[in-house]
DNA sequence: ATTAGTTTGTGAACTAATTCACAAGCGCCA
DNA sequence: TGGCGCTTGTGAATTAGTTCACAAACTAAT
């Protein structure tokens, strides 16, 4: 198959959290144009997306809202449960690990870990706090599918290593810095300060 | 000025927090090449970036770390001290509040505000949760830069109306919606569960 | 059955972003 | 001072991503 951009994939999972707002409304279909409306973007670009993937709309009618979502979900790989794991249980990772829109999804937090003394061993919601030095063994039997990073900076790329030797092969960071993997391996970063950094720019640069 | 691109900003931004670590570690100088593979991209990119803003290195020798690194200040706009008020005092409000790095980087957590009237009221840091409905008042003494929205999905819509009636010209959304402001608000949306999608989508689609 | 009114799917055209490739500038050394 | 080794800055070429534009396919109405 084609290479498919990370820009068409942010789209995807986006047209599918309209489809589920729409569904609620109970309306039974939507067109290219409506979904562009909802997404900021244009109709041709969301029938372009679609087309990578197959043809899912009818002529003069637009998409069915539960078939396209159902094409979505399996497109987006939302068909299965995920087993996520969080590292690091401080502040972000907490905010995380009660945050119930990831389970809703799909996205199944089964184990939490740290390497301080004073949190392993504490329950978190249903979870115990586990040693990181256990994350290795751990993974044989849990398979974990993804890695939630949210450990300070400078232990970032110690933890990032024991995440891949556990054959971990996808990593969401929360940490500032620049991860490096083996190729098999996905990242996706979350940087707050960059964003915010943005922000700054525009703020910065307005009306030049 | 020419547009600049959202992921020039990134990258600017990334190329700022790469000099930094160098500049801790006590170099004086750096190559574009150097910089181009600490953040995954190519020197030609590294330097084109960069003649965007002016020409800032010295042939045959590199970059001043120092220098650039106070150039890509100026251009990122954080000279200044900026004032960031956080919407909702939930769960990422908390570890948002709570976090360290921000002011490091001149974004100053100067307010909260919530609606729920237990958290109103109560001391947060060096901070008291204050009710949503004096935001407006509120900006008009405080001028706050920036809003960033952590609410339910359901009430940020109408929490950013009340954000943008304050006359906040920039916005770091958490929650998984999009929103629709006028064209001098800027936005920055950072969506976890569309991350968590990017990762599952990578793993789904592996070799083929 | 025909027609009018929609809306898709997709090559072609266009625009944006990245990479190439090389002249020009700088430091260093003899 | 001249030559060598590096590295920048930037047009040109290339590649990637978006938008245009229209034939084809469908519904509904008559
Ligand atoms: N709090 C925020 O709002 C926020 C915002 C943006 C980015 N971040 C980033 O997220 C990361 C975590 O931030 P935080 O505020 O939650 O920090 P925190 O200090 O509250 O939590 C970090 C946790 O990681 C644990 N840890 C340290 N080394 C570890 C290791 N080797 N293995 C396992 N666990 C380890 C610590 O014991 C601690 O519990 C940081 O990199 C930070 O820069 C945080
Ligand atoms: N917790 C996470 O890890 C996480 C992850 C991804 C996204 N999010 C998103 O971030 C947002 C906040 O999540 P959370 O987990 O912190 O939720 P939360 O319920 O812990 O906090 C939300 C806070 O917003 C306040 N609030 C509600 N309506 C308000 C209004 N009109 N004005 C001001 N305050 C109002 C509530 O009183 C509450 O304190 C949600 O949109 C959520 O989807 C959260």
């Amino acid at each position: 198959m084609k290479r498919i951009a990370e820009s068409t994939v942010r789209r995807l999972s986006l047209y599918l959290s309209f489809l589920e707002g729409i569904d609620r409304q109970g309306l039974k279909t939507i067109s290219s144009d409506e979904l562009a409306r909802l997404g900021g973007t244009t109709s041709a670009q969301v029938r372009k997306d679609l087309s990578l993937f197959g043809s899912f709309g009818k002529r003069g009618l637009g998409y069915s809202v539960p078939e396209l979502s159902g094409k979505l979900r399996e497109i987006l790989g939302l068909g299965k449960q995920w087993r996520v794991c969080i590292i690091g249980a401080g502040k972000i990772g907490a905010a995380l690990a009660r945050y119930r829109g990831f389970a809703e999804r799909g996205f199944n937090v089964t184990a939490v870990y740290d390497s301080d003394e004073a949190k392993i061993g504490k329950r978190w919601e249903n979870l115990t706090v586990r040693p990181i030095s256990e994350l290795e063994k751990d993974a044989t039997k849990q398979d974990f599918d993804i890695a939630v990073v949210a450990t300070p900076a400078e232990n970032t790329p110690a933890v990032v290593k024991q995440v891949v030797r556990a054959g971990i092969k996808a990593i969401l960071n929360f940490a500032p810095v620049q991860l490096s993997v083996p190729s098999d391996v996905t990242v996706r970063n979350v940087n707050m300060a960059m964003e915010l950094e943005g922000l700054s720019f525009a703020l910065s640069n307005r009306s030049e």
